[in-house]
DNA sequence: GCCGTTTTCGGCCCGACTGTTTTCAGTCG
């Protein structure tokens, strides 16, 4: 699956393309193709098999992008990326990542300055060579020397795990700040999107002046990009980036609509708006100056002759043409799952006791508890089957202290090996009630021989649920490569289940997979990977990564009550 | 570069903030 690499070049070649003055409807145009790809869950090789036809049948796709894919897939350069990067020095693009310097500002500070990167751009700044330039003045420098040190710390977008919660933690403290009626969280935050750039606050409020004011002194700040009547952006130590946008409390639903976006789902709204005559903004959906609907998003989406459209499928991936045929699924909720089914407690290399992980999960609302310590770990501790039955005990005891509150299920996490058989042996793997299979070691095959190997997985009698199924880490690990259709369906005839995992540094799998999983009717697991009592929280991000994939509840196990959940683990095995 | 039951040419979402060029271009989301 070469999408996401065909996306990348793609997006640079906007940038380049707005570098050199193109029109700012080619950038625009690349860009849109280089999302498709991001959201296609169809390998864009296999598309391209089909002939240039296919590919030119993809709204957004045309002749000249069909083209550039096409000679991308067989060369593995676009000519036109390439006779661009002749004509700018590479380093270019990552002046152009420097807030408040766009392609115009860039080409200024290359042509008078030979400022090539952020090393001779913080020098021109520094040595005061850019007051010479046009447009250029004190304030600009001041400016832009602090931006660019900022962005030399942290520009890159953050696994979604690692801001989400922080996002909370400050949209409390900005319900408490003085006039602020209402405050969300919105962007990909809202959208559940699995990297996040920066932190979205919508606040309704009679007063903004004042809002905005405080919001500026938010503890932790060391940057105001921006500040003006309605609107705000600051920098976080670190480099997080935050940004404030206030509405008058009547145009809350506007409002909230505008700052989820995502910017490609509320560019298609707008211009669903103007088909009917109408005109949509922050503030509301305008005929003339009437304003026909504001409040809410659903009376917004509503005015615009659409259902509500829950946030993570906002995306201007399908989700408006099947909004509009009435057929948009009913996304799993967190609220609906009733148990966590990977968790790893100090039997292994969990932080935590299995009390303490059990405390936990009723706090969490749960009923069931599947605790999937590795079993290398017990392994390294001494005989595996002692330590095993040890722990079953201790889980008995659990379970008669918890009294029916919760049931502690007693489960395993294995190794899946190079060829697919388990690193385990077969008679403790059938002791235990619920067995997770993933891959830990042994990344990167080949995708056919990585197909091959989970698939024998899968079928091994004992296995339940196949674990983190891509093995991707953030920053650490790209996805595995693999057939995804071929693995899933053959877990749909083996009436098995495929993790949707949302541990923080995984998020796996990323969600053009999940939508493959979505549609192959194989059941889902949503888990953890919890290491510590804490971490159960992370069913909320597992819980956002399948409604990205537009998971319903009926095909997730752990919406599933206990009863029907041990009878499933029982049938698996035959 | 894409797209089309108004168009194969002439459009392409909408608003806000900054700095500096006294009226607006560049940038951003």
């Amino acid at each position: 699956m070469r999408n996401l690499e065909l996306a990348r070049l793609l997006n640079e070649l906007a940038d380049l393309s707005d570098y050199v003055g193109e029109s700012q409807f080619k950038s625009r145009a690349y860009r849109n193709a280089a999302r498709l790809l991001e959201t296609m869950q169809t390998p864009i090789e296999s598309l391209a098999e089909q002939g240039q036809e296919a590919l030119e049948a993809v709204p957004g796709i045309g002749k000249a992008i069909a083209e550039k894919i096409i000679a991308y897939l067989n060369t593995g350069v676009i000519p036109k990326h390439q006779q661009l990067l002749q004509l700018v020095p590479e380093g270019i693009l990552e002046v152009m990542q420097v807030p408040g310097i766009g392609p115009k500002t860039a080409r200024l500070l290359y042509e008078h300055l030979g400022v090539h990167d952020l090393e001779s751009l913080q020098n021109a700044l520094a040595s005061g060579a850019v007051l010479q330039i046009p447009h250029f003045g004190e304030a600009k420098r001041q400016r832009l020397l602090r931006l660019t040190e900022l962005i030399k710390k942290a520009r890159q977008r953050r696994p979604l795990g690692t801001v989400y919660w922080l996002a909370q933690e400050k949209l409390h403290w900005l319900q408490q700040l003085p006039h602020v009626q209402n405050a969300l969280v919105g962007g990909s935050i809202r959208r559940m999107q699995e990297t996040i750039g920066d932190i979205d606050f919508l606040v309704a409020t009679e007063h903004p002046e004042k809002v905005i004011a405080a919001f500026v002194q938010m503890p932790g700040t060391t940057e105001v990009f921006a500040q003006g009547d309605n609107r705000a952006q600051i920098f976080l130590e670190g480099g997080l980036q935050v940004d404030l946008k206030t509405v008058p409390p009547v145009s809350w639903g506007a409002g909230m609509l505008y700052i989820t976006g995502s910017k490609a789902h509320s560019i298609r709204l707008r211009e669903i708006a103007i088909e009917r005559g109408l005109k949509l903004n922050e503030y509301g959906v305008w005929r003339g100056t009437e304003c026909v609907a504001r409040e809410t998003e659903a009376e917004v989406y509503e005015a615009l002759g659409l259902p509500y459209i829950p946030p993570p499928l906002r995306e201007n991936s399908g989700e408006i043409e099947r909004a509009l045929q009435g057929s948009l699924p009913a996304l799993v909720t967190r609220e609906q799952i009733q148990g966590d089914l990977q968790t790893h407690s100090r039997w292994s290399d969990g932080q935590d006791t299995s009390e303490a992980m059990a405390q936990e999960a009723l706090s969490q609302g749960y009923t069931y508890l599947a605790l999937t310590d590795h079993v290398e770990m017990f392994a390294w501790q001494g005989d595996v089957f002692h330590l095993f039955r040890q722990r079953q005990r201790e889980i008995e005891r659990l379970n008669e202290q918890m009294a029916g509150r919760l049931v502690v299920l007693n489960g395993l996490e294995v190794n899946i090996d190079i060829d697919g058989t388990l690193d385990a042996p077969e008679e403790l793997l059938k002791e235990a009630e619920i067995v997770v299979a993933g891959i830990h070691y042994g990344h990167g095959q080949e995708p056919e021989a990585m197909t091959r190997r989970l698939i024998r997985a899968l079928e091994h009698p004992s296995v339940h649920i196949l674990a983190h199924p891509t093995g991707r880490r953030f920053g650490k690990r790209e996805p595995n490569d693999a057939d995804w259709e071929r693995v899933f369906r053959r877990a749909y005839e083996l009436g098995k289940a495929v993790e949707v995992n949302g541990y923080t540094t995984r998020m796996d799998p990323p969600t053009p997979i999940v939508r493959i999983l979505e549609q192959s009717g194989a059941w889902v697991a949503l888990g953890t990977d919890a290491h510590r009592a804490s971490d159960l929280r992370m069913m909320t991000l597992a819980v956002g990564l399948a409604q990205r994939g537009w998971l319903t509840a009926e095909r997730v196990l752990n919406t599933r009550p206990l009863p029907e959940l041990r009878a499933w683990l029982k049938e698996v095995r035959g």
